[in-house]
RNA sequence: GCUGUUGUAGCUCAGGGGUAGAGCACUUCCUUGGUAAGGAAGAGGUCGUGAGUUCAAUUCUCAUCAACAGCUCCA
């Protein structure tokens, strides 16, 4: 007998080379028609693998993390299945469960693949879902894996099985399939109820642009056919926030094949909501002592080739531009760092100076790759909300606190409730690739791990992931749809300080180097503005909202009222917007309502009479009618308060 | 940069070897209407660009540019 503990400590005793089916069936068979896969001692595993030791044993459904991900597995080898059905020849790369359902890599040896197809193959999957066929493990030696996928003449499965241990390999069979997987999978092909194919792409084999290109086809499946109803309308309204779309309907900016690609155009509107984002951040930094500098867009190669930036990312910058007489190149700025640097150099420092913290809205270009540029979150011009401490190695834990607490003001300001803080060390290994001492790097390390621990972050920890030049701290945050972003930065850097002679003078009399960092809260107004939008879908905070109330005169005869009431709410700086148009009050409604501008006044004969105006906030309805002064106090609250738009 | 898909009016999209259509937006007129679309008329397009096939190309072919999806990259 075998003991068997579970996740909430009980202790069952079974016999040994029991299955986790069939704990699941001695527990419930109404669990046990839920359980796709097993974790036994930390590790997944097939539900029908006999168990012969003690050890704490987790049943995996659908509500875990795991078990959706073993299904959109073995999902992949059933898509593999009707593909080698429909298409018999087809070679196959990987298939992995990956976030949001599976792909599989495959090679249709010249064929090409439609949307149309993808029909096709979705309803031959469901066929043979239905089957109920069992997912069978088989253990193979490498010389019969090796000969059964020669036979195959799969190269790409060849290929993978010549990098696996003699011993370590297994084949898992599903209907007439087989394929080399480590596993596990679900018990039978019966727990997938829906399948959706998404899309098609194109994949290197391996991820490596040198190798064949292959087809990839993206899926997802769901244990019901209502979960996939609910994932297809939440994709729908994710789609319906896209950034790009809003962007264009709420006239925010544009893009134009003239002026280039990468390169936003902020349309009025638009440029309006990121001049308040901007002077937001501008004032809370003026208050936490930073100090405002403003440098040109381009720079002297010479600067570029002493930061090191020239010779690391020369290739993914603009081509300098060279002056005619003189034959001086200098670059568009890919960063603005080096600038200040040259700020900091400019007067000799004391340690007594320390920190000094200079601040810019700087415009920064970097040539990014064709196929990289999307809508506002990777664009070839953006404006980064940058600034660089200088400070001195005790300072750097005591900086690094106060970004934090900045950072976290502008995240609760805009209602970015949901982030996470990644921490980024040295690998752990190879420590040679980094600059910069022992000893400064682990004062720089711990100082990132307990400011964040003092701010309370929930952090994850990811070695090797630091820069060459320092460690650094990245926001997550989720999006209103769960979608992740990478937003607010802030990196310590050794390099800089190093390259540019960075020094001042210490109590001792003796020279010594500063520590930088740099940081933005944002990251860049490009990308912060995107995700900003997708956000609340393009209902802005009433303290961002382009514009906050759009006056609508019920008839030509309310226009002199109407202007009274533009021009008072314009005294008291609210942004307001008169619909003088000859149009029916309905129908001036209906778009504001589609413009998503939270405020609406209708005036009429009864508000111009009563000198009031009647109150419609936008998805909420009429609020009724209410004197001027009042509603102009209710505004402001809204405002003063940075309150969400609902 | 690579692979695939797409490119028709300001926007959303239909069409198709004989030089184009809808809805919304726009202009003018009528209408003065009380909380999500009042009516009429009008204007607007070298069908992304360039070449080829054809008596004839916006439609077919090729190239090119751009957008989209993904891959690779990201100070």
């Amino acid at each position: 007998m075998i003991n068997i503990t579970f996740p909430d400590g009980a202790v069952r005793q079974y016999e040994a080379g029991v299955t986790a089916m069939d704990i699941a069936k001695s527990i419930s068979e109404g669990l046990a028609r839920k359980v796709l896969a097993a974790k036994f001692n930390g590790q997944v595993t097939d539900a029908s693998r006999p168990i012969t030791t003690d050890g704490t044993l987790q049943l995996l459904t659908w509500t875990d993390t795991e078990g959706k991900s073993t299904m959109w597995h073995s999902s992949a080898h059933l898509m593999a299945e009707a593909l080698e059905e429909l298409y018999p020849g087809t070679k196959f790369g990987i298939g992995p469960a990956i976030e949001n359902g599976f792909y599989y890599d495959i090679d249709l040896g010249g064929r090409a693949i439609s949307d149309e197809d993808l029909e096709k193959i979705g309803a031959k999957m469901a066929d043979l879902a239905k089957k109920n066929n069992v997912y069978e493990r088989k253990e193979v030696s490498k010389a019969d894996a090796i000969k059964y996928f020669t036979e195959k003449s799969d190269e790409y499965k060849l290929e993978l099985i010549n990098d696996l241990q003699d011993g370590t390999i297994s084949f898992y069979t599903q209907g007439n399939f087989t394929d080399l997987c480590r596993g596990p999978h679900i018990p039978n092909t019966g727990f997938i109820k829906a399948i959706k194919l998404t899309n098609i792409a194109g994949a290197y084999w391996r991820g490596n642009e040198k190798n064949k290109m292959l087809t990839r086809i993206y899926g997802i499946t769901f244990p019901t056919q209502k979960e996939l109803d609910e994932y297809l309308t939440l994709v729908e309204e994710a789609k319906k926030r896209d950034h790009r779309k809003l962007g264009k309907e709420l006239e925010l900016f544009t893009f134009s094949e003239k002026v280039g690609l990468g390169l936003p155009l902020w349309l009025p509107k638009g440029a309006l909501l990121r001049e308040r984002l901007q002077s937001f951040l501008q004032k809370a930094q003026i208050e936490s002592g930073y100090m405002p500098v403003v440098t040109p867009h381009i720079g002297n190669k010479n600067l570029y080739i002493t930061s090191g930036h020239y010779e690391k990312y020369g290739k993914d910058s603009f081509q300098p531009i060279t002056t005619p007489e003189e034959g001086e190149e200098f670059m568009l700025k890919p960063m603005n760092c080096p600038h200040h640097c040259e700020i900091y150099k400019s007067s000799p420092k004391s340690y007594k100076d320390l920190p000094v913290r200079f601040a810019e809205f700087g415009t920064v270009y970097r040539y990014e790759q064709h196929g990289e540029l999307h809508g506002l979150t990777r664009v070839r011009g953006f404006t980064q909300d940058d600034a660089h401490l200088f400070c001195r190695p005790d300072q750097v834990k005591e900086e690094f606190c106060k970004v934090i607490d900045l950072v976290l003001y502008v995240f609760k300001s805009l209602n970015f409730t949901d982030y996470t803080a990644q921490i980024s060390l040295r690998d752990k290994e190879d420590r040679a690739k980094y600059i910069g001492s022992e000893e400064n790097w682990n004062l720089a390390e711990q100082a990132i791990i307990e400011s964040a621990a003092e701010k309370g972050l929930r952090t994850v920890v990811e070695y090797g992931e630091a820069a060459f030049y320092g460690p650094k701290l990245d926001f997550m945050v989720k999006d209103a749809l769960g979608r992740k972003w990478q937003l607010g930065t802030i990196q310590v850097d050794y390099n800089l300080p190093e390259r540019f002679e960075l020094e001042y003078v210490g109590a001792d009399n003796q020279k010594h180097r500063p520590v930088m960092i740099h940081r933005a809260p944002f990251g860049s107004l490009e990308r912060f503005i995107a995700v900003l939008i997708e956000h609340c879908g393009g209902k802005f905070p009433l303290w961002l909202t382009p514009t906050q109330v759009k006056i609508l005169p019920i008839s030509d005869k309310n226009q002199a009222y109407a202007e009274k009431v533009a021009e008072l709410l314009k005294n008291a700086e609210i942004r307001a917007e008169i619909d003088d148009r000859n149009e029916k009050i309905g129908k001036k409604i209906r778009e504001t309502e589609l413009a998503k501008i939270p405020y609406m006044l209708v005036l009429g004969e009864k508000e111009a009479a009563e000198d009031k105006v009647a109150v419609r906030r936008q998805a909420k309805g009429d609020l009724g009618a209410m004197e001027i002064s009042q509603f102009i106090e209710l505004v402001k609250d809204e405002v003063t308060s940075r309150r969400p738009f609902e």
